[in-house]
DNA sequence: AGGAATGAAAC
DNA sequence: GTTTCATTCCT
């Protein structure tokens, strides 16, 4: 930060001069690294396996300046003599793709994004070639060690402001997966500039980016109980149940889907949506393949349907695993357990919910006019994140909040209720219906966008696979 | 200020 | 084993 970042828009800032300065012109051949760079780590001993690939080919070729000036980082507050620490490989790897533009603007613009295309390109890169890196990043850190020889790594530990230790988990919802390791795949294949970006649109027209609808961890009766108890000893618990893919700067304008949380409480209802029926309607269908890497019963993933036939009213959702949030220790629970053990047997049929919210809303003509276009359903894919369903739909989604799971009251298990379903019906429970569910379903007074919820009615048609309207 | 990636280094 | 912090820049 003391350093001058070099950039034209940037005044620069008096104070140590840091540079990272991997001292050497990366092309060139004497570089102090193990191994002569003059040599392409491909032909250094590449097995016959790169068929296609020139014996020279690089795909990610370092600059021809490494010597990065650095920006003012992160605008993160450090002392005035604050050195930063060498970076490592992947840190270097990260910064000279970000500079080269090997992903175009047009393309992906959101640095969290770039980042997850950038990891999954490092993965897929050659060994050899990130040994490159890995020799820059030795490089790097003789440099540094030669300019900070007192240097010393002290990362503190004490952050948390206050007592209030807020850690920083990797929770986030996943972005469009495939569209990422899509992108990082045609990277790895060699493709880039305007090849790249056509892949990608050609991609993008038939690819129906993911929308990610996050519930929070099942809420069992125990932690239900210590956390209405206790005044939230962990501060992390209201999480954000909703969350949407942000898979490009297209389907962001499109949707105005944030790649943030959209929602950080327990929504609330508008009486538009009180007023509107609800209908829910059980819908068996059952895709092998997401069981197969069944990870976490906390996420969901909503789907649409990209077929001509598809119901606007309707929503499909649609159990798939999350490549993110291995098990937590306080997610394994024994109700988790038991949905585990449960999904292992019979995957959930994942529910549609017609939520009839949409009479008043005409979809965009493209639907009506010529449905089975995929573009089409591509660049609209998404109706019901757009601008023009917004608050509507998002009060339809806010009836789907199922935070609280019912899973470890043994009136859903006897009555041999489909996980899926019981997640569905801890929808609309205030505090006060959760508290007394737990004790007897009896006693509950649950409610479903404000109405009460007939149990037994809305079970058997859970079972018998009729619409429950309320 | 947080997030998104990986990895070195410190606890 | 867990946490910080290197990079980037947008939200």
């Amino acid at each position: 930060m003391p350093a001058d970042r070099t950039r034209a828009n940037r005044a620069p800032v008096h104070g140590p001069h840091i540079t990272w300065a991997v001292p050497v012109e990366p092309n060139s051949s004497h570089q102090n690294i193990a191994f002569a760079t003059n040599v392409t780590p491909i032909t250094f001993n590449e097995p016959p396996a790169l068929v296609d690939a020139p014996p020279e080919a690089i795909l990610f070729p370092p600059p021809a300046e490494c010597s990065t000036g650095r920006r003012p980082a992160h605008s993160k507050k450090k002392p005035e003599n604050h050195i930063p620490r060498p970076p490592n490989a992947f840190i270097l790897f990260r910064s000279s793709f970000i500079k080269s533009q090997h992903v175009s603007t047009e393309v992906e613009t959101n640095h969290s994004t770039l980042s997850k295309i950038i990891g999954l390109t490092w993965q897929n890169l050659p060994h050899e070639e990130r040994q490159v890196w890995h020799a820059k990043a030795k490089a790097a850190l003789d440099e540094h060690k030669r300019r900070f020889p007192s240097y010393a790594f002290r990362p503190s530990h004490t952050r948390g402001k206050g007592g209030t230790e807020k850690r920083k988990v990797r929770e986030v919802g996943p972005k469009d997966v495939k569209r990422c390791e899509k992108i990082a795949e045609l990277l790895v294949e060699g493709k880039k500039g305007e090849e790249l970006d056509a892949a990608i649109q050609e991609f993008d027209r038939t690819h129906v980016p993911e929308v990610v609808t996050r519930f929070e961890a099942p809420l069992t009766a125990r932690m239900y109980r210590r956390s209405s108890s206790e005044p939230a000893p962990d501060t992390e618990e209201p999480k954000p149940f909703l969350q949407s893919s942000a898979p490009s700067p297209r389907s962001q304008r499109i949707r105005a889907a944030s790649t943030q949380p959209t929602r950080n409480t327990t929504p609330s209802l508008s009486p538009a949506a009180l007023s509107t029926p609800v209908e829910l309607v059980p819908e068996h269908f059952y895709d092998a393949s997401l069981t197969s890497g069944y990870t976490q019963p906390t996420e969901y993933s909503f789907a649409q349907k990209a077929e001509p036939s598809f119901n606007f009213n309707s929503f499909l959702f649609e159990e798939a695993r999350s490549p993110y949030d291995p098990p937590t220790p306080a997610s394994v629970d024994n109700s988790v357990d038991m949905f585990c053990h449960n999904m292992s047997q019979r995957p959930p049929a994942p529910l549609s919910i017609n939520t009839s919210f949409s009479q008043e809303w005409n979809p965009p003509s493209p639907f009506s006019s010529s449905p089975s276009t995929p573009q089409l359903y591509s660049q609209q894919s998404s109706p019901c994140m757009s601008h023009t369903a917004s608050a509507d739909v998002e009060d339809t989604f806010a009836m789907a909040d199922f935070n609280l799971d019912a899973f470890d009251n043994p009136s859903f298990d006897h009555q041999s209720l489909d996980m899926t379903h019981s997640a569905f019906l801890s929808s609309e429970f205030d505090a006060l219906a959760k508290e007394s569910a737990f004790g007897s379903l009896d006693q509950s007074k649950p409610q479903l966008a404000g109405q009460d919820l007939d149990f037994s009615a809305f079970m058997s048609s859970l079972q018998s696979s009729t619409p429950y309207t309320i």
